[in-house]
DNA sequence: CGCAAATTTGAACGTAGTCAACAAGTGTGG
DNA sequence: CCACACTTGTTGACTACGTTCAAATTTGCG
C-alpha cells in the first residue's frame, strides 16, 4: 500500500498534526487504476468529486473548435485533479491518463470536511493551488513571448525536475513519456517543428535522446535557453494558522 | 464610503452571514489610493500582504530577459491581489496600475484567522481561485492555439464582459483602457499587429472604434471568432460547508 | 511478425514580426 | 495659452519563424 502522496507533497511545506495527517490519509483511501490513454473526464462531463494522483502521469487539455488541442498541465503524484470541481458543474477540461496510473476519488463534501475541521491545511492547499497558478503563467509567458526552442527547453526542465521531486533515481536522465505531438500541444507549436528543435539541442549538445529517455546533458545551458525560473524556491508558508 | 467589494463577490455566490460579512469588511478598512501608472509591486520585490482591488484596473505581467514582457491577468474590482504572497517571499510577478485605482491591504495572518473562522469562506476564496485558474487557462489556449485575430477578439470580450459584471453602464459599449501595446503583451502580438487586427474587425463591422471606446458591434460573431466560452455560467458552490 | 503510431526530413508557404516613417493625441512647462 | 516633447496609433514594405504538406523511416505494440 502506497503512503499518501498528497500528506506527502503537503507534509513538504508544514509539519502534519497526527490529526491532519489523519484526515489527509482519509483522501485517498479508495483507489482506482487507469490505464494509458483513459480518458478520467471529458470537457464539460458533470463533475462531482476530485482525485488525488497517486502513481503515473495524467494531463489536462481542451479542444478547440477547429480541432487543435491545448494542454493545459501535466499532473504528477501528489498533485490534485479536478479542483475545478469546487466551482463548477461541469469540467472546463479533458484529464487524460498518459501512462498507468493510479488515483484516490474523494467528495467535494470531503473538502468542506477538511476546510472546517483542519484550517492550516486549507491555507495550505491554497499554497499549492498558487504555485500551480504561478507554473500556468509562467507557461503563458514562454508560449506568447519566447521562441520555439525556449519553450521545448523549458518543458524539459519543468517535466524533469517535478519527476526529480518524488523520484530520486531521476537525476539528468529520464524517461519523459511524451510523443513529440504532446509536446507541441503543450507549448504552441506543431509536432514537426518540435522534432527540429529537439533535434537542434540535441546537435548543440544541450540534450541527448535515445528511445524516449531524454538525458539534459547541460542543464545551465538549457535554464538559460529556456528562461526557466525555479518555483520550488523561495517558498514562504508561515503565515498558516495552528495545525489541529 | 464604497461597500466592501470583495464581501459583494463573495455574496454572488453564497449568502452571507452577517459574521461573515462583517470579517471580509474587516479585510477592506484600510484604503490606498495609487495613481495610474503605479507600480504596486515589482517582480521579486519581497511581499507580505495581499489586497483587495476596490476600484480602477490593474495588471500583472513579468518581463523576459530579452526585455519582452507578458501580461498575465487584468485586474478588476472585487480581485485579490498579490495572492501569491501565501506561497512566496518575492513576488513572481509585477502589479500595476493601468488606471487610477484604490486597493486595500490586509496582512497574510488577517487570512489564516479568516481560515480559522469563517471556513465556509475559505472555500469560497478556493473558488475563486479556480475561476481565476481556468480564466488563465483559456488565455494559454487562445495564446497558444489560436489566431491573433482570434486573441484580439477574446481580450475585448474578457474585459467587457468582466466590467460588466460590476458597472451595469457597460452595455456594448465600454473605454477599454489599454493601449495597443498592451493588447499586444496580453495576447503575445505585436503592438503593430494588434493594431492590424483591430481594424480589420472594424472593417468586419464587429466592433467600432472611437477615441479609445471600443463598442461591440456583433457579439455573436465576435464569440465565435474568438473562441470565447463564458466561465461565469454553470457555477456550483453547493458542496461548501455551513456559514458561520 | 505485421500494422499503426511516432519520428524524421525536405520544400513551399503564410502568419505575424520587424523596421521605418508619419499622424494624431496628450501632457507639460515656458 | 501655446509650443514642444513624448507616447500612442497607423500604414507600408520586407523578413523570418514556424506551419503545412508530403513522403520515407523507425518504433513499439498486439
Amino acid at each position: 500500500m502506497p503512503g499518501s502522496c498528497f500528506a506527502e507533497r503537503i507534509g513538504e511545506f508544514v509539519a502534519l498534526t497526527a490529526a491532519e495527517d489523519d484526515a489527509l490519509r482519509r483522501l485517498e483511501e479508495r483507489d482506482r487504476a487507469l490505464k494509458r490513454g483513459t480518458v478520467l473526464l471529458r470537457e464539460n462531463d458533470r463533475m462531482g468529486e476530485l482525485f488525488v494522483l497517486k502513481r503515473g502521469m495524467m494531463m489536462s487539455y481542451v479542444l478547440l473548435d477547429d480541432g487543435s488541442r491545448q494542454i493545459l498541465c501535466f499532473l504528477l503524484p501528489g498533485d490534485l485533479i479536478a479542483v475545478s470541481a469546487l466551482v463548477y458543474a461541469r469540467s472546463p477540461e479533458t484529464i487524460v491518463a498518459l501512462a498507468d496510473s493510479m488515483v484516490s476519488p474523494f467528495e467535494r463534501s470531503a473538502m468542506a470536511r477538511l476546510l472546517v475541521e483542519h484550517p492550516r491545511i486549507a491555507g495550505a492547499i491554497m499554497a499549492l493551488d498558487q504555485m500551480e497558478r504561478v507554473a500556468s503563467t509562467d507557461r503563458l509567458a514562454a508560449v506568447g513571448r519566447t521562441s520555439a526552442k525556449a519553450r521545448v527547453a523549458s518543458i524539459l526542465l519543468e517535466i524533469h525536475n517535478r519527476m526529480q521531486r518524488f523520484d530520486a533515481s531521476v537525476n539528468g536522465t529520464f524517461t519523459l513519456g511524451l510523443t513529440q505531438e504532446e509536446i507541441g500541444d503543450a507549448t504552441g507549436l506543431t509536432a514537426v517543428h518540435v522534432n527540429r528543435m529537439l533535434r537542434q539541442l540535441e546537435d548543440e549538445a544541450l540534450i541527448a535522446r535515445e528511445n524516449g529517455r531524454v538525458t539534459l546533458r547541460n542543464v545551465a545551458a538549457l535554464m538559460r535557453t529556456a528562461n526557466y525560473v525555479d518555483r520550488f524556491e523561495g517558498l514562504d508558508l508561515g503565515w498558516l494558522p495552528e495545525g489541529r
